[in-house]
DNA sequence: AAAGTACACGTACGGTGTACGTCTAGGAGG
DNA sequence: CCTCCTAGACGTACACCGTACGTGTACTTT
């Protein structure tokens, strides 16, 4: 029996298998065993389907937020289990990230961070502003990592960077080595530690302020 | 007479005018008053026109480096000149960032970031990380800006966050009005700036260890 | 048994990218 | 001047796409 989970699941798996521009309905449908029409009985068109992929891959993300943590220890675990999905579905990445969808699959996530910054001390505008900061350098990391935007972040840098006049490009020739090693976990840890640490100057800043005025 | 540079902007002009679904080999054929295969004369196909039109876009970029300023501000400017494009060209950003080519237009941003960062202190190791984190937070801005990735960061949020229930997310209904608000050029500049501090306080420990050994 | 419904499916239409062959205008060589 | 060659505009054709619409069938309800 057709069932709109199984057109998911089989979108998600084709994406994988064959990256997102293999998707058709009519591929879809093969894959199932199944007429093209009757996707349409549980999905209403294609866009609805690819965000429903989206909504899937974003629900598998587990967050084991642990409230009696430091609440810098928090922001690392929810960043880390984030990117967790770029592991687990590489491919449908930039389908989840380029779709935007207003579910609340997409407000969880939304939800906790908030809680953790509110925790930290920052008021409704901060914790927002930190918020987004986070999610820019979160969306960039994995679009880098699933191959996207490469030119600046060589993906296949032996290729990119080997070819490179000197002459023109000095320090890219000079930095190659470091530009083609690129380990995607030391690189996102980096840039997390980064905005946390910067993120924990804020806080005390914003603690200093409102201090005297607690309880 | 045809040609390359009068196919790519005409595609360019037609994404900004009406999005890059409306791309097709036919509408830009039409556009130039020309039939469709005519194209292929000065084209291989439309993924390499797409690149082009990606390329043709990021040159657009204006670096205006002040060698003798503090590298902090040469940062700031170097990533706002990065920024502005997703003004001059907002429907093409998608295009642009989703593309993956390795011509000279690339490097060249790359090639000025690496020189700030070496002045700023940092080794190769150190300069290609804090590059890379750099690119991530744009590209996920940029996306933000544009209207990609809405969800953690609405673009419409009067629609998205208002009929959240309060009882299942009480914080993102708490702080709706803070997520509804978005001035993009003040939370470009708040996140650039947490970034560029951050930075700062690497760097000053860089110049610290290295420093007794220093010429 | 009759009626209604849910859903799988075929056909068809207007769109897409592009391989291939043709035709024409302009320059080069005699 | 005439011929030949070539660059490039163009038409046709094919395979594929999303999906509107109508039909058939199996099952549920009355």
């Amino acid at each position: 029996m057709l069932s709109r989970d199984r057109i998911v699941a089989a979108a998600i798996s084709l994406i994988e298998r064959e990256g997102a521009d293999a998707v058709s309905m009519r591929r879809i449908a093969a894959e199932l065993g199944v007429g093209v029409m009757s996707l349409y009985n549980h999905v209403p068109n294609k866009s609805a389907l690819l965000d429903a992929v989206a909504e899937t891959v974003l629900s598998r993300i587990e967050f084991t937020d642990d409230p009696s943590a430091h609440w810098t220890d928090r922001v690392r675990m929810q960043a880390r289990a984030f990117r967790q999905i770029a592991h687990d579905f590489p491919r449908c990445t930039m389908v989840v990230v380029s779709r935007q969808l207003r579910s609340t699959a997409g407000l969880l996530p939304v939800e906790r961070a908030l809680a953790t910054l509110r925790d930290a001390g920052f008021d409704g505008r901060q914790a927002v502003r930190m918020l987004r900061v986070f999610i820019a350098y979160i969306v960039g990391s994995l679009l880098r990592e699933v191959g996207v935007t490469p030119t600046f972040a060589p993906v296949r840098p032996d290729v990119a960077v080997a070819e490179v006049d000197p002459a023109l490009f000095p320090l890219v020739g000079e930095f190659a080595p470091d530009l083609m090693a690129c380990d995607h976990e030391e690189e996102f840890d980096f840039g997390l530690e980064l905005l946390v640490q910067a993120m924990a100057v804020r806080a005390e800043q914003a603690a200093g302020r409102e201090g005297p005025h607690r309880r």
